[in-house]
Order: structure tokens, then C-alpha cells, then sequence
DNA sequence: TAGATTGTTAATCGATTAACAATC
DNA sequence: TAGATTGTTAATCGATTAACAATC
């Protein structure tokens, strides 16, 4: 099957949140007539979405929501268990450790890297934080996937660089600073700032 | 000046603050090239961004970082300053509110609520912490412009009815849940889980 | 002047939506 | 059967990129 662009892979993450919630609710079925209500997506681009996979709906009746969280999980995330490691435990960086995701049987963080004397030892959400230093062989020992950035953005290249130069090839940048990285690895850039001012500016009074 | 997608000002917003850090290094020039580089967007994507507003740029010499800067907040925050308040003071919740991101003078909380007595009249990073109640006479009197969701996901839509009834009409929401609102309502979500699992997903092993 | 860089128009690409046949 | 809903093809829309003239 061909490689989904990130858009879909972001909105198929979205059906299996709601699924979730729905398979949880005991709800049986449901059609992308009510998906769309729920999500705020229309319709015809949820069926267009999910007809990337295997046919899993019956027309005039919808889709059984546990086949189809099944479905869209095994496309997207196979039996893999994402890891994370985590730069900077700071208010930021402990609230991410707490943050309640759905699918936390398939999302994991190995370890927290910090500088702080105080910080280090100790755990946050069972978490261990560790020495900057010991991050190459936690990420390689632990097969760390993604890396993510919560330290100062005066800091944040840097931390960029060791990140890449541990073996780190996917890297989620919450640091209002941008990072140079080479071409094989991917950055996704999350600016609060941004985020609140581009709502403002997008609908003004 | 034609209202602009939200696509393209965000990334003005991240020129913006490009911008900040050059003129902050007393850097007076840069060219679109230069701007790609920083970035990792394409130069003719710059350069046409930009030129949704006036002429700012010198052939052969680029652009003054100083005129760029002030020349597309101009445009975009004019002089408005927009006021948030925050709904739940929890982990993240805290970490927002000291979210130290650039334009200080331009983005303002208000005011946050929470329901624990314990937060209750307390202050973090200067902003004052208020019973939920007092939410719609507050936003009314502070002009507050947006609202941000950071309560657990089961209180997601009953917090989002309340900020919409208290005369927000622009939400950012961080609860993994998705919030049903009025058309005239702007929301946008951020979900840790899908931005780690999308990009997870999207550049698999 | 020559050459680098801006600003813009035209071409391409990708994503969304419209229309509709298939089907339960 | 009739009607609702899926899945798909074609049309539209918007965003990106290519090409290039303008200009300092």
C-alpha cells in the first residue's frame, strides 16, 4: 500500500481517538455522516480517508467501530510501540510526561534528560530522569524513536545537534527557536506563540 | 489587503520571530535565501509570502530585517494586543501560562480559572488564578480573545459550552477530546499524541 | 556593467469536493 | 423494494514551484 502524506496519517490518528472513545461508550456503529459530526471533518473526505484501506464499511449501515479502530491501527501503527525521550524537565517538559494520550499501550517514554542536579534520579509519571550525558546509550539501549525538545530556546539547537548525533531521527520541538538538522531527519515545530496569535489574526474582531 | 489563509500566516508569524532573533544580533540584512535556511522553508515561498504585502525588499541587497519585521506585524497585529484566559491550572495549564514565547508585548493572559480551592487566588507568571465562575464577567470586562482549554478531556466540551456562553468565540484545545461548538466559533486542537504519532507514522523505520 | 536578488506570472502539483454508481 | 450509506471517479479548488522579467 502506498505511503499516506502526513495530513491523512493526522486525520486517521483522529478517527482512532474518536473511535476510542466510542468503542468505550459500547457504540457498535457508526457512519461518516456522524464521524463528521464529531470531528468537524466532512464526510466524503472521512470515507475518502478510510477507503485507503481494506473495504471495512457496508453501505446503509456504516462501519462496526471496533473493526475499524482495528483496522486503521494495524495500517498505522502495526504492533509497534512508539519511544520517546524527552529534553528538558521543566514545566513544559513535566507536563508532557503526564499528558493523558489516548493508545498509551502503544506510546512510551524510556527517559527524561536533564541538566539539574536536583532534577536528576528522581521520577515524573514513572519516568526516570537522567544526565544529558547518558542520552546516547539510553536512546540506542531503549531504540528511541522520537526525541523531543523542551529546553530553553537558547538551547535548543544544541540540544538538536546531540539529539542527531545520538542516533535520534525524529525530533517534536516545543522551543520557540528554530533547529537546523540534516535532511534525514524530520522535524515537527509546536510554537504556542504562534498557534495563539495565527487564531487571532486568521478571524479578526 | 485580501484576508490571508491561515497557512500563510502562520508562517509570517514564524518570520516574525525569525526576525526578532536576526534584529536582537543586530543582523540589518537578510535575503530570502538566507530566511530559507534559518526556516527550511523554500525562498520563492518567502518571497511570495511576503509580497502579499508591500514592497519591502531590495534586488540584490535582500531584505532590512528591522522594516521586514515591523512591516508584517503591521499588518497582522496591527496594534492590537490579544488577551488570553485559560481554563484548568493543571501540569500544562501552569507550563502555558509561562510559556516564554516571542512578541511578549503583543500576547497577554488575563486571567485563569480552575475549580481547586487550592489554585484558587493564587498567581503563576503574574496572571491571578479564578474560580470558574467568575469566568464570564471576566472576559467580558478584559476583552479576552481566546480561550485555552487545558482541563481533562472528560470536562473538554462542558469547559468549551461555558467559554463560548462567556462570549469567547475563539478556542485553542489542548484535551485529547473533540469539542463540538457554534459554526461562528474558531477552534483549533492540539493533541501531543497525534503530532508524536503522526510523525511517527509518517517516517517509519 | 554584470550578477544577484526581488516580485510576479504561468505551470504543476496535491488536496478537497461534487457527482454518482454500487450495495446492503 | 426503497432509501441510506459506502466507495470511487471526475471536477474543482488552492497551494507550491518553475520560469523569468524587473531592478538595484
Amino acid at each position: 500500500m502506498k505511503k499516506l502524506p502526513r495530513k491523512i496519517i493526522t486525520r486517521v490518528l483522529l478517527y482512532i481517538r474518536t473511535l476510542e472513545g466510542l468503542v468505550k461508550e459500547k457504540r457498535f456503529l457508526v457512519s461518516s455522516k456522524q464521524l463528521s459530526e464529531i470531528t468537524g471533518l466532512s464526510d466524503v473526505k472521512i470515507r475518502k480517508d478510510i477507503s485507503n484501506f481494506k473495504k471495512v464499511g457496508k453501505p446503509r449501515i456504516g462501519y462496526k467501530t471496533v473493526d475499524l479502530k482495528k483496522t486503521l491501527e494495524n495500517y498505522l501503527l502495526q504492533n509497534n510501540t512508539v519511544h520517546l525521550v524527552l529534553f528538558g524537565v521543566g514545566n513544559l517538559g513535566s507536563a508532557i510526561l503526564q499528558y493523558p494520550g489516548f493508545n498509551r499501550d502503544k506510546i512510551k517514554f524510556v527517559a527524561a534528560f536533564d541538566v539539574s542536579r536536583h532534577k536528576i534520579g528522581k521520577k515524573i509519571n514513572g519516568v526516570g530522569i537522567y544526565p544529558v550525558e547518558r542520552a546516547p546509550v539510553i536512546i540506542k539501549r531503549c531504540h528511541a524513536d522520537i526525541g523531543i525538545i523542551a529546553v530553553p530556546k537558547e538551547q535548543g539547537q544544541e540540544v538538536a545537534d546531540y539529539m542527531v548525533l545520538s542516533g535520534l531521527h525524529r525530533i517534536v520541538n516545543f522551543a520557540p527557536c528554530s533547529i537546523s538538522v540534516p535532511a534525514k531527519v524530520q522535524v515537527r515545530n509546536i510554537d504556542f506563540t504562534i498557534e495563539f496569535l495565527s487564531l487571532f489574526c486568521d478571524s479578526p474582531k
